[in-house]
DNA sequence: AAGAAAAATTGGCCTTACCACTTGACCTCC
DNA sequence: GGAGGTCAAGTGGTAAGGCCAATTTTTCTT
């Protein structure tokens, strides 16, 4: 059996979490001083040099920035990305998805074997149960994505579509703009999940059938066409804030 | 005027600088004690908290693993992972730029600028003199590709090719490979620099021209033709190699 | 009221000291 | 002679107190 190496936590990890907690929950707000190194020491009972032990790990955490004489104060969480680092929109992601994982598709095609074909319609009929069920689509999707970049049999290529979802799932922005959107479609009854399994029924095809052009053109097409769902669908999200605000107009 | 503040490195950060440049020097070498942290505080003439602090500043960057009551140890520099992320080779390196450079500069084609397109004739003739003084044009190589990638207005794609010359930049295996084929180029008085120089006039002029199609095909062809370079390079080191090898034998 | 000097506060660093744990040598016992 | 236990030296972990330099705040002067 595998030794567990008994957690021997230090203590200045101990006081570190402990103050990461308190500015998570706002007790210490963003900007804020906090108490110093003596204070600390004296409510948490343990001695200056574990304080200070720790504001060494918060400061290489970039939780709190150290001036000499001022005293400590915490930084702004990571969350907040001014514009270089903020990502791509999410119209720049899919256009650059189409272009990028469409030549995946034509490599593919050109080496993809019968294992992952099976993975493939595996993937997609898992993703039709979801889309039956109303349910989130969006982990069988990334699955079937992922197995046609891997297809290339080229890691740099892979590691270029794995890139591209990554921005996805970082992006705060999409999240929120793709929760609303879900929450749109459902009010109006409108999934077009299913129609994401046939363009994805389409891409394997055209893959199984060893067609580079065929198969980058449907991933091409399958991208394109979720990049104008998306738009549907926002300029549907503005009409129902309309709606909600006329509603709110008349009352 | 924008107040410098004045760098006041901590004592800390020095000893832990110290600390590493003698694990890279080999100093301390991987799995090894270094020596105590008193003995550390003396001979660097630091207190030994100020050693303490250095350590945990290590250990939080995973330089050295730190066991209470034994001594603390350097781990392995997480430069040399086995399998998983050794990155791509680099003929995959290159497929996968021949695909996605080529889509990024059929995009580029359409939404380019003058002074991008300046800057590219710029970045090339300076490539271009460099490889008239037999001056390594990697620089002014990157520089090229990168405002291509960047003319797509798409910062996904950018990111993407950025990623595929990181790769690149990270790799060992890639420096002494191009460092190998730099020397036989060198002897055999070969140099191919100035063919990618004309290959990238020929993307530039379909770039100019707003010829997608030209474009993404200029691209593919220059990277195509490296590759194949690269291919005869590695050719002739395993010649080079033998002819050594012959004379080795009859000596 | 504005500016300058002084006092209080704060982090940076040092010194000393004690504790718990690991380690390895030594010793006993079979 | 080998297996086992014992124990002391060494190590990191932590505490307490003190001084210094930089910063901030207060106070006093002009």
């Amino acid at each position: 059996m595998p030794v567990e190496p008994i957690k021997v936590r230090r203590l200045y990890q101990e006081v570190a979490d402990q103050l990461l907690r308190l500015i998570a929950t706002g007790e210490f707000k963003v900007g804020e001083r906090l108490p110093s190194e003596r204070e600390l020491a004296v409510s948490l009972q343990v001695s200056r040099p574990t304080i200070r032990e720790a504001m060494i790990a918060l400061e290489l955490a970039a939780a709190v920035q150290i001036r000499s004489g001022a005293g400590v104060f915490v930084c702004e969480p990571p969350s907040q990305q001014s514009t270089a680092d903020a990502g791509p929109g999410p119209f720049e992601l899919l256009e650059a998805r189409a272009h990028i994982e469409g030549e995946a598709a034509a490599l593919a095609a050109q080496r993809i074997d019968e294992v992952e074909l099976r993975a493939l319609r595996k993937a997609n009929e898992t993703m039709n149960g979801l889309a039956d069920a109303r349910a989130s689509t969006e982990e069988a999707d990334r699955e079937f994505h992922q197995i046609v970049a891997r297809a290339t049999r080229n890691s740099a290529m892979a590691a270029a579509v794995e890139q591209l979802w990554e921005f996805r799932a970082r992006m705060p922005m999409w999240q929120g703009l793709h929760e609303t959107i879900r929450e749109i479609k459902k009010r109006r009854d409108w999934s077009d999940d299913h129609h994401a399994v046939l363009d994805h029924r389409e891409i394997t095809e055209a893959l199984a059938a060893r067609d580079a052009g065929g198969a980058r053109e449907a991933m091409r097409a399958h991208l394109e066409r979720v990049s104008g769902v998306l738009l549907a669908a926002s300029e549907l999200k503005i009409l129902d804030l309309d709606h909600q605000f006329e509603n709110l107009s008349q009352e």
